[in-house]
DNA sequence: TAGGCCATCTGGTCCT
DNA sequence: AGGACCAGATGGCCTA
């Protein structure tokens, strides 16, 4: 914001000494100095801390008011450091350390001289309101900025498996939990297509790697997000015994004879070399599996936990209310047990359903704020024109793999 | 009360 | 010139 030189004063310069102020400017012109040196101001000039001194100090354009004291070049101290200018405050924003090395090779600017110079002075109130103008100007966009990038991380937090509605995310561990979660299902999909082509799975370990990498969630942290009343169930985790924690194995990967089990945080998702998959989550259950219809599916035994439960479905979706009593007790686990026993029983998904379920949705609804027809929540695009929501349930396509959770 | 999270303001930098 | 982006500073709110 200081500096020594004049030309430095670009956003000084551009209002008040371009070619609207008629300020004539040149290389012997820049020796102005930061008026807090050695003034006290009537007003905040914080952002217009100089004082502007001719090389002919009887010749000098008043920029402040009267009352404000001008300090001429014998009593400058000399400057030879950015350092050596001290803002009035200490403002918000850290001061510049270095300055730039001038290019000796640059061209020094020329202005407009003589007639047809247009001068056009300003007041230094009008400066004020200039500057003060731009500034709000520029904290409204990045009001609207941030505003806009929280609704991303909203809309991010509604695909995202669910958990405890009082548990909202933050801003880092949604960006973390989308990491690992993608990270989880890209390696669920390839280690199912090993399964179905035979091929032994020697990506497993991967997923001790997703937790023992320093950038990813730590596991143990996500237990403490996801399952804040632990001590629940005497063992430490209320849900999903023996999947909400690493297997017995010491690992977050568990292969049976019938598929694997993989445990990311609080959702453990399961592959079966038969065909149907689930993903389990400390909130309910989903399938990936052959198209069915949502009736199908409830009359399975499972309940289908969409993403915020007792914001919308506890509240309007009758399907559910008997489920929620059971939301986060023992019998989760034989939900799990259940729902991946009927998943064996189910058609093999071929390759052609995993490209579509590459697409998938798995919000069933969005958060509260967001109306069912938000686009913002539901953009028409394709990456979810696979679930739309109708009235109060998705309509799903012939090609609809359910996903939801 | 300390610490975490967040929104906002702010100046700097880069780009068009 | 103005907008986007970034990061530091600050204060408010909440929780352990």
């Amino acid at each position: 914001m200081y500096a020594t030189d004049f030309d430095d004063y670009c956003d000084f310069n551009d209002s008040v000494c371009s070619n609207d102020s008629g300020f004539e400017r040149s290389h012997a012109d820049s020796h102005a100095t930061p008026s807090s040196v050695n003034t006290t101001l009537n007003f905040d000039t914080s952002d217009l801390a100089i004082s502007v001194i001719s090389k002919d100090s009887t010749v000098r354009r008043k920029l402040f008011h009267d009352d404000y004291t001008y300090i001429f070049p014998d009593q400058i101290k000399e400057v030879t450091e950015f350092e050596d200018f001290k803002p009035i405050d200490n403002t918000s924003t850290p001061i510049k350390k270095e300055k730039k090395p001038k290019d000796p090779n640059k061209p020094k600017r020329k202005y407009a001289n003589g007639k047809n110079r247009v001068t056009r002075c300003k007041s230094p109130t009008q400066i004020l309101r200039i500057k003060r103008n731009r500034r709000m100007k520029a904290n409204d966009r990045e009001r609207n900025r941030m505003h806009m990038l929280n609704e991303a991380l909203d809309r991010l937090r509604c695909v995202l498996p669910t958990f405890p509605e009082d548990t909202k995310l933050t801003k880092i561990e949604t960006l973390r939990f989308a990491h690992n979660y993608i990270f989880a299902l890209s390696q669920t999909l390839e280690s199912l297509d090993n399964i179905n082509c035979g091929q032994p799975s020697a990506e497993y370990n991967n997923y001790d790697k997703l937790t023992c990498t320093a950038e990813k969630v730590n596991k143990d942290a996500f237990r403490e997000i996801f399952l804040p009343n632990k001590d629940e169930c005497g063992d430490g985790y209320r849900s999903f015994q023996g999947y909400s924690k690493p297997f017995p194995n010491g690992s977050n990967f568990l292969q049976t004879s019938e598929g694997v089990l993989i445990n990311v945080g609080n959702v453990t998702v399961s592959v079966n070399n038969k065909g149907g998959n689930c993903i389990t989550s400390t909130t309910g259950s989903g399938f990936f599996s052959h198209p069915s219809s949502l009736a199908d599916d409830i009359h399975q035994g499972y309940p289908q936990r969409p993403y915020d439960i007792t914001s919308y479905t506890e509240r309007y979706d009758p399907r559910m209310q008997n489920a929620s009593t059971e939301y986060f007790n023992h019998k989760n686990y034989e939900i799990f047990k259940n729902a991946f026993e009927t998943a064996k029983n189910r058609k093999q998904v071929s390759a052609v359903q995993y490209n579509n379920y590459t697409n998938f949705t798995n919000s069933y609804h969005c958060n509260e704020k967001y109306s069912y027809t938000d686009e913002s929540c539901y953009p028409q695009s394709n990456y979810y024109n696979d679930q739309r929501y109708v009235g109060r349930d998705f309509y799903r396509g012939p090609s609809m793999v359910n996903a939801q959770i």
